[in-house]
DNA sequence: GCGACAG
DNA sequence: ATCTTGTCGC
């Protein structure tokens, strides 16, 4: 589908500005609720680098719901024009992923990213930046964690605890497997932390990712 | 100044 | 992220 985006290079970008950025957004995300009141697509967005980083490829698994099956794919690669620096990711991996998401036919319902929604510093991890540029619901789904503090997770599927910054609850640190590392959810845009973690659950089988984020993991990683 | 630090 | 074999535990 057509996406036409505006925003600058990530090339031109120095760290002070793509902060600044952050700051001028992060006023766009949305936690209400708010997804088709049927979901029949969910996908999974990742990136993958090639050429000793010099080439950003990004990847999108579109799973029907709730079969989790797997119906479509697209991805696309791209010069990598912005270092990896913590609380900067996304000005790293989102141009590739929105090309990648150009080659759709459509748009999923429900994109759940690789990294934090607004468990980060500003509030506006990679999940909420692709959020607010597409006014579209995503989640992030970190395998570490960014910024936040927790209690014990409980070592059963399904358990979670509120991930917490200055006495503020920015996300959940959820058990998706017994006796595996837990994972660290929060919404990017459109949802609550407690609908993210549903929908992480529920896009989850007897692994510790989400199918989603496994597919978009495998398109994006090899050949 | 000393740690922490998504992918 | 990426480089990589075997190995511990349910």
């Amino acid at each position: 589908m057509r996406l036409r985006l505006h925003h600058a290079h990530p090339w031109d970008l120095t760290p002070q500005e793509a902060i600044a950025i952050q700051q001028r957004l992060r006023r766009f995300v949305r936690l209400e609720d708010d997804l088709p009141e049927t979901v029949e697509t969910v996908a999974g967005v990742d990136v993958g680098f090639k050429n000793e980083n010099r080439i950003t490829r990004a990847a999108v698994a579109v799973l029907d719901f709730p079969s989790l099956q797997l119906i479509a794919h697209s991805s696309a690669e791209t010069p990598t024009a912005f270092p990896y620096i913590p609380g900067l990711l996304s000005f790293r991996e989102i141009p590739a992923v929105l090309r990648a998401l150009e080659k759709l036919a459509h748009l999923p319902a429900l994109l759940l990213c690789d990294g934090q929604g607004i468990a980060h510093p500003r509030r506006f991890g990679i999940a909420s930046h692709l959020g607010v540029l597409l006014d579209h619901p995503t989640i992030g789904v970190g395998k570490t964690r960014l910024i936040g503090h927790h209690g014990p997770v409980p070592d059963e599927k399904g358990a979670w605890v509120p991930l917490e910054d200055n006495g503020e609850i920015i996300g959940a640190v959820v058990r998706t497997r017994k006796g595996v590392k837990p994972l660290y959810i929060s919404p990017g845009h459109r949802l609550s932390i407690e609908s993210a973690v549903r929908w992480v659950l529920a896009c989850t089988t007897r692994y510790k990712l989400p199918e989603t984020t496994r597919w978009a993991h495998r398109l994006a990683s090899e050949g």
